[in-house]
DNA sequence: CTTGACTCTGGACTATAGTACAGGGTGTAT
DNA sequence: ATACACCCTGTACTATAGTCCAGAGTCAAG
């Protein structure tokens, strides 16, 4: 069916691996081969290897990595957000202090964004049974989701620009 | 300090009404005054009324609507599901089956989003104790969140084109 | 040794979600 | 009556996140 196809196998210090061309890794994941490549100008998602002829080969940790992209995106991340994640991490060199301050705002950030889906699911089962019940809910009852004081954690929208 | 200032009082069948302008309304929120434009021409928020002159004019319910669009979009919904979300209620005209169709399937995408910020809060917790604790991590740790099979819920990304 | 599916680079194009003017009108405090 | 902060429409520009394409090279099968 295809001439590289699914997984080139390469040999390397005496273990079998499987690495992925650009095409395989991107069906797997199913985004545009275009996508990847736009996230390795980003820096997001470097290509494990290249084969003489400068084909990109990718293994499963870039497999995983491409996936997380993908999901934290769909959670409203943005790619700069996500590098950011995706840096996190207690390294010989990183400060300590210094990733734990960031994962403890990422994590504020994820607890704000999961009470606000929360809020968002009550009227909408509450609609579901409204609409078993027969009863019509004329003024949209998904606006009263998010009410009372507004936390606008993520620090977006600043003035000073 | 201002000339029309803070909320335009308007006498409307013998209640009192407090109606905002354009920029009072953008202030309140935390939006500029042009986004508020850009979603009146993409009727997600049409003003209440408008005076004489043509200035708009807002009441409460808009300043809720605009505050839902916000928050939902900090959630990673984009303006059309927004959109959508915001015209889901039982009316008199809407066909039940239909509504109540379109709730569970966003439902179903809320539940799925809560389910993988928990799965992202996990490592991150993680990574705090860590540090704590001293323990380098160099593999980075928030890359295991969305381990297994992958769902896809939200049909983007349509090949057909 | 050609054919077809795949890949490369570099640049142009698109959609979404705003932002920023320009040129002009409105409202009110001094 | 004029200054100043606000508003109007319309158009152009920006950032983010891709997506498409041209022209050329690569790889495996027939």
């Amino acid at each position: 069916m295809s001439a590289i196809g699914g997984g080139a196998i390469e040999w390397c210090d005496s273990s079998l691996i499987v690495m992925l061309t650009i095409g395989t890794l991107a069906k797997e994941v199913g985004v545009n081969i275009e996508t990847v490549r736009y996230y390795e100008r980003l820096k997001l998602l470097t290509p494990t290897d290249r084969t003489p002829s400068g084909y990109r080969l990718y293994d499963g940790a870039a497999l995983t990595r491409l996936r997380f992209i993908k999901n934290a995106q769909a959670l409203g991340f943005t790619l700069h957000e996500i590098t950011e994640l995706l840096n996190l991490r207690v390294s010989s060199t990183a400060r300590c202090g210094d990733v734990q301050r960031k994962a403890q705002a990422k994590l504020q950030h994820v607890g704000d964004k999961i009470r606000d889906l929360q809020a968002l699911a009550r009227p909408l089962r509450a609609l579901i049974q409204a609409c078993q019940a027969g009863q019509p809910t004329d003024r949209c009852p998904i606006l009263q989701s998010f009410e009372g004081a507004r936390r606008r954690t993520d620090g977006k929208r600043n003035t000073t620009r």
